[in-house]
RNA sequence: GGGGGAAUUCCCGAGCGGCCAAAGGGGGCAGACUGUAAAUCUGUUGUCACUGACUUCGGUGGUUCGAAUCCACCUUCCCCCA
């Protein structure tokens, strides 16, 4: 099976630009393509993930990827899919973010010669003159279709300002540059990303008088039609730093059952064949799948030994007698202690696993703490130092662990 | 440039000068049921020294015994006309 196909096999393709010629294309490995990423924030996210993975698998078949880092793009902000104005962020954040995507990224494609490239676009964005900008580019564009396309839909009825409108410019820009510069004649990214990708062909074709392709990735959304990669609205990060492995292992294996299947095509590098053997796997034996979606993302972000010590943590606390191995922990110090122990409500708060006083109070009071396996339900009860000393298990609700120490 | 409207807690959104820590929904958290799933039901959801006190309703001042609610100015946004 040719790489195009697969892609399609596994559910990955959304929208293309022309198939017969992309399927060519990246079947043969002529693809020099490239997908980007706004350095919002200090890591990569799951959401990215999928991106990052498809960069491998055409890779894998041959064709070039280009990672274009938004240093300059991220300086506006894509108003795709938002209801607000993002907040602006600062030019030293966005080169500490870019800095940060560079590292997370060269873990997980590989750059240099013959191979990945990365660049990033504010090296072209920022010096820009705004009026030879307009005449070169601006008037390849027509306000009219541009008010069309479905990525301001939600922003006519909210508002949108003229600063964000020029994103799809931007992006288009790139692409443009990118056809020039480094022979780039794909792009890729997520469905969203539609309108602001044919902005970058119809450029080119404007401009140059040549096609370039684009073709978007569908985006992973939940059985809800929630995009995944977020809990309770914060992101689930590739740095294990701000999500451990532990918690992205746990992330994937929670995944509600009408999702794993379309996790594993999608996400993992597991052969189409074997896929389909594993969907035809009992009903019973959704966990084992679970399990499976859970450990083979890990591995591939954080590596096996952190996956298999993820798997065997989680399959202690949930199933077996509380391998306390691997549990987050917080170690108390002696002067947080009031006679020889501390209270509940401030082991809850010094542990992280409540914001404030009357959330831990009112978890106790609702019965979701436990310490060592044993229910807490009064919220003046006092942990002793020598409870701490063999370390304290607590629990929290029916899924959080948490160690603490002295 | 002219005219009209809006800003409320994590989000949407109700709110008569005192009975407003502020309806309702969403989301979150916890409990029951379960399979670490989904659905459902229940409780809860500003802070603290928690049957009491304190700080919140875009900002700054003011009126009043008392303001989310009234007034003035400012900021931001939306709509209509140009």
């Amino acid at each position: 099976m040719k790489i195009y196909e697969e892609l399609v096999a596994r559910g990955l393709i959304a929208q293309v630009t022309n198939e017969p010629e992309i399927r060519d294309l990246i079947n043969n490995g002529g693809a020099v393509f490239y997908i980007g990423f706004d350095c919002t924030a200090d890591s990569l996210t799951a959401g990215h993930f999928m991106a990052l993975t498809l960069m491998k698998r055409l890779q894998m078949a041959g064709n070039r990827p280009i990672a274009l880092i938004g240093g300059g793009t991220t300086m506006i902000g894509d108003p795709t899919g938002r209801t607000d104005m993002r907040k602006m962020l600062t030019r030293e954040d966005i080169d500490r973010n870019a800095e940060c995507f560079r590292r997370q990224m060269e873990r997980f494609i590989e750059f240099g010669e013959g191979k990945a490239t990365m660049v990033n676009n504010a090296d072209w964005l920022l010096d820009l003159n705004y009026v030879d900008m307009l005449r070169e580019v601006g008037a390849c564009f027509s306000v009219n279709n541009m008010l069309r396309a479905e990525c301001y839909k939600q922003r006519m009825e909210k508002g949108l300002s003229f600063f964000e409108f020029n994103y799809m410019i931007m992006q288009s820009y790139d692409f443009y540059h990118l056809f020039k510069n480094y022979g780039c004649n794909m792009q890729f990214g997520g469905d969203d990303q539609w309108s602001n990708m044919l902005g970058g062909t119809e450029l080119i074709r404007k401009k140059l008088g040549e096609d370039a392709h684009a073709m978007t990735i569908t985006l992973l959304t939940d059985s809800q039609g929630k995009k995944m990669g977020k809990t309770a609205g914060n992101a689930v990060w590739l740095d294990p730093n701000k999500t451990s492995p532990f918690e992205f292992y746990q992330y994937w294996r929670n995944v509600s059952d009408a999702d794993v299947m379309k996790c594993i095509r999608m996400l993992t590098f597991i052969p189409i064949e074997e896929i389909e053997e594993i969907e035809k796997w009992d009903d019973s034996r959704i966990n084992e799948k679970k399990e499976l979606l859970a450990f083979e993302l890990t591995a591939l972000v954080h590596g096996e030994d952190e996956a298999s010590r993820a798997r065997d943590t989680a399959r202690a606390l949930f199933t077996g007698g509380g391998d306390d191995e691997n549990m987050p922990s917080t170690v108390i110090s002696k002067d947080q202690l009031i006679d020889g122990g501390i209270g509940i409500i401030d082991l809850l708060l010094v542990c992280g696993l409540a914001p404030s006083k009357g959330e831990a109070r009112r978890l106790v009071q609702q019965g979701g703490i436990s310490i060592n396996g044993d229910k807490v339900t009064d919220f003046n009860a006092k942990i002793t130092e020598d409870m701490l000393k063999d370390g304290a298990k607590i629990k929290k609700g029916k899924k959080i662990f948490h160690k603490a120490t002295i």
